[in-house]
DNA sequence: TATGAATGAGCGTTCATTCAT
DNA sequence: TATGAATGAACGCTCATTCAT
């Protein structure tokens, strides 16, 4: 008679969070659900009231992350600063991200694996592939724009944004395994000199920055 | 006595490589030593003469692999090639190397996940950290030739050779994950490109290639 | 005050009726209290305000069966028909029961069970017992008036009726089984045969039929 | 180098032995396997080096239970004996079987539970016709034969067949419900009577027993 | 040395039952 | 009274590891 009216979503929100926590620290198959459970503060059995098992937790939690990352980005929003400056900041702004959620990554790395290792399974492979292709196509639009400009010279924008995803990637890879190799800070600018240097026409190199 | 000794040795190799297949097949927590006994050949039993457990197994056959990727980069050797010619070398020969062996990429990627998730346990760390290290000194060795040739504009070696590590690995992590995304032998010939572009004095991109 | 506990009542067969279409879905172990109440149309924790316990639905449910099964039977009312008639109305009238409402042989099956396993539990055991007990009752008089009339020959009642009940049991024992081993109506005759065979005075058998 | 060489199947026949033990004393769903491995007195992980699941356990032990009752009745193997005799002796050899083993029929009645309530899963369905149908066939072979030495009258073997399982089985059910409600060796000799009373030619009711 | 049968700790998952509303 | 969210005991099953041979 008093239904007791309850968030499930918030809730849903809830375990999904202790999950990011138990899973970013100890990975997929270390993490157990009684941990997750006391991580949320809430019994065993209730985790299953909301998730139909330990995988579909995983695989929703980690669409949630790329939502949110997406819309960390500002992807899909208008822009009109310039091209390069805008760059720059999404560079930044991912290394940003990474960086003071490393747990994020943690997360990333579980799932590639497991992307890689169940390659009948097509979930792992469309979502990752559809968080690269987003992000892709902003990076490439803005590229796009560069050129018309012609701020940009004359390559293709799609290759031009996989390798600048690959540099920044590649960058947090070798981070994780050797924190102490490079200046972080400094890899940034030059990550973004190397984009640029790559991007600029070549007989060119006085684009305004902004 | 000497023989035996041999003996243990090939024996050993002999497991690592079942290993190998396997866990580049399923993955460290979806491989059981059942599965590489069969796949060895041998008895269950008998992969505990040689390795204390699964991990310790694990952990031998990531050094291995690594030194022996070390060595088919040819990293140490002496070199006398032109120093934008022996890059351009590595670069493919790296490429070609994790495309045609995907599964020792799968077993890095497994690695770093472990790498990850055990903050407290330095192996995987130093492992990692000694494998890019490697990487890195070599390249920057060619970098630094390069530099002093002329070629290459003044920039930080260390630092240029953690941008062209970064590109390769982000492009293969791209790739895992859509291999219709993109067509590989062109993105090769751009990852190449935009690293000369990096590396070059600005003023002068007519470098000899060779 | 009284309409209140009608509608308890009500309930609580409204309950019944939900857990007998579960029970005789998937039997005891494989059928869920979640199960019941959603086929009852009630929330899950309504069900404890009715039952105890799982279990205790279980023997309410079966106690009603078995009443409402010997009122089917109309056992316990005045009868005048003739002995062999009112036979084989009996008989036919059970077959017809339990074909056209197999479910309930399916809970009868799952009680036994119970019955069996449960030696120190004396429910089930006395609840089965009276069932017999009424059955038998009801088909020894009928019995005992047809050798009153001189139709059946001198036997004990009492073991008649026991072998009466047995054969149609048996024979929906192998129907569950094989429902294409036999047809099932030329049974029902032969049933009827044989039992005639066995009840009538060997040297008379012409008894008129009705 | 020393294989060890065990009787898997003497080991198999051993927990099978323990299961029957366990699931006749509480039936499938309330066995565990825990206890089934106590019984047999191994671990737990032992049982599935033997057994697939739980499930397959059971129904190999079914299996091979029956194969032991149909060996037990001698069925298949020639007969020369007067079919009245035979029949007699198979009645009461599948009473006092079931009777001296009646934790075995506790089984059947489980298995037919699952048989019913899995009406998708073939398996029960077809060992149970398969067990009937052997049985029918060997009693429909002596009463062939009893008819034609003119001992039987005219009917369809396969369907006296049919009617004499049920008895039994019947008989059973009543007995487990109750066994204060009969003597059981009386109602054996009634069966014995009605049975025969149901084969006998009417008119000639003194077939030499033997 | 080599083996694989045996083991049991540990985890995912289910579901009867409780209780705050 | 009615509800269903929350719970945790219990169980099936896996697999790294041990050890008798």
């Amino acid at each position: 008679m008093a239904p007791l009216i309850i968030d499930k979503e918030e809730k849903k929100r809830q375990i999904l969070k202790a999950a990011l926590a138990v899973f970013s620290r100890s990975g997929y198959h270390e993490s157990t659900i009684a941990a997750i459970a006391r991580e949320a503060g809430i019994g065993k059995g209730t985790v299953y009231e909301y998730f139909k098992d330990k995988e579909t937790l995983f695989m929703e939690l980690f669409s949630f992350l790329i939502e949110d990352h997406l819309q960390y980005l500002g992807i899909g929003k208008p822009e009109s600063i310039a091209p390069a400056k805008r760059l720059e900041e999404i560079i930044l702004g991912t290394f940003h991200a990474l960086g003071s959620m490393g747990h994020i990554y943690n997360i990333f790395l579980d799932l590639k694996t497991r992307c890689v290792n169940k390659t009948d399974d097509t979930f792992y492979h469309e979502q990752f592939a559809r968080l690269y292709r987003e992000f892709r196509r902003e990076l490439a639009a803005i590229i796009h724009a560069g050129q018309q400009r012609g701020f940009f010279r004359a390559l293709h924008p799609d290759i031009a944004a996989t390798l600048i995803i690959a540099v920044m990637e590649g960058i947090m890879n070798q981070w994780i395994a050797d924190q102490n190799a490079f200046d972080m800070e400094r890899i940034h600018d030059e990550v973004c000199t190397m984009i640029m240097a790559y991007l600029r026409s070549p007989h060119d190199s006085n684009e305004p920055h902004a």
